[in-house]
DNA sequence: TATACGATCACCT
DNA sequence: GGTGATCGTATAC
């Protein structure tokens, strides 16, 4: 299941700023680019599976909306939801079984602080702060997250072994969905949890 | 064309 | 616990 076995990767952000080269020169539009690495442990996700599942969107069927979710699993689907939010999905699955996962909470080492807190832990819990965080918006949605340079996946680091170590793996129903009948009650929200 | 509302968050009590 | 912000999308007309 694709939705735990994301647990504890890490989803990639690069993104490129074009800052002033002084003050004064804000005005007259000489800028540098600044690239920025943001990465950001998976702690929290959602299964959306299939055609059948009624808190999926792709359970209404193929709108131009939805469908990137039935089309090759890698890809993103990055929606805006009330007006403000947006939030980030991976699809999943073969072709024409619309699935996805929704990434609900992530984990970021914050090393732009020097020399002190170093080790500070950014959490971040619900979608709509992490894709703000992240800066992620519609840009980027339906882009393949196997090939881009903006947005991707990795694996933890070999000492890390799959990241889930001292952690535990917590089932429990989806937020949100309460509409979706006998799947709002289904275990498809993946936590990960310290011990 | 018009309307209702959501895979949310922040702020209030 | 409750509510307002705010707009794209689906649905109804």
């Amino acid at each position: 299941m694709v939705a735990k076995d994301l647990l504890g990767k890490y989803v990639v952000r690069r993104v490129v700023e074009n800052r002033p080269t002084s003050s004064k020169n804000k005005k007259a539009g000489f800028h540098y680019p600044v690239e920025k690495i943001i990465r950001a442990k998976i702690t929290e996700t959602e299964a959306y599976h299939g055609p059948k599942d009624l808190a999926s969107h792709a359970s209404r069927g193929k709108t131009s909306r939805t469908e990137v979710m039935f089309g090759r699993a890698g890809r993103s689907y990055v929606y805006l939801i009330y007006g403000m939010y947006h939030c980030f999905n991976i699809v999943t699955d073969k072709e024409n079984f619309p699935s996805a996962v929704l990434i609900r909470g992530v984990e970021i080492k914050n090393l732009k602080i020097k020399n002190k807190n170093d080790n500070l832990k950014l959490k971040i819990n619900g979608p709509g702060k992490l894709c703000r965080e992240l800066k992620i918006n519609k840009e980027l949605n339906n882009i393949d997250l196997t090939k881009s340079r903006e947005l991707w996946v990795e694996d933890p680091a070999p000492q890390e072994g799959r990241g889930k170590s001292g952690y535990l793996i917590r089932r429990m129903p989806r937020i949100g969905v309460d509409y979706a009948k006998e799947y709002k009650d289904k275990k498809w929200r993946f936590v990960l949890t310290s011990k």
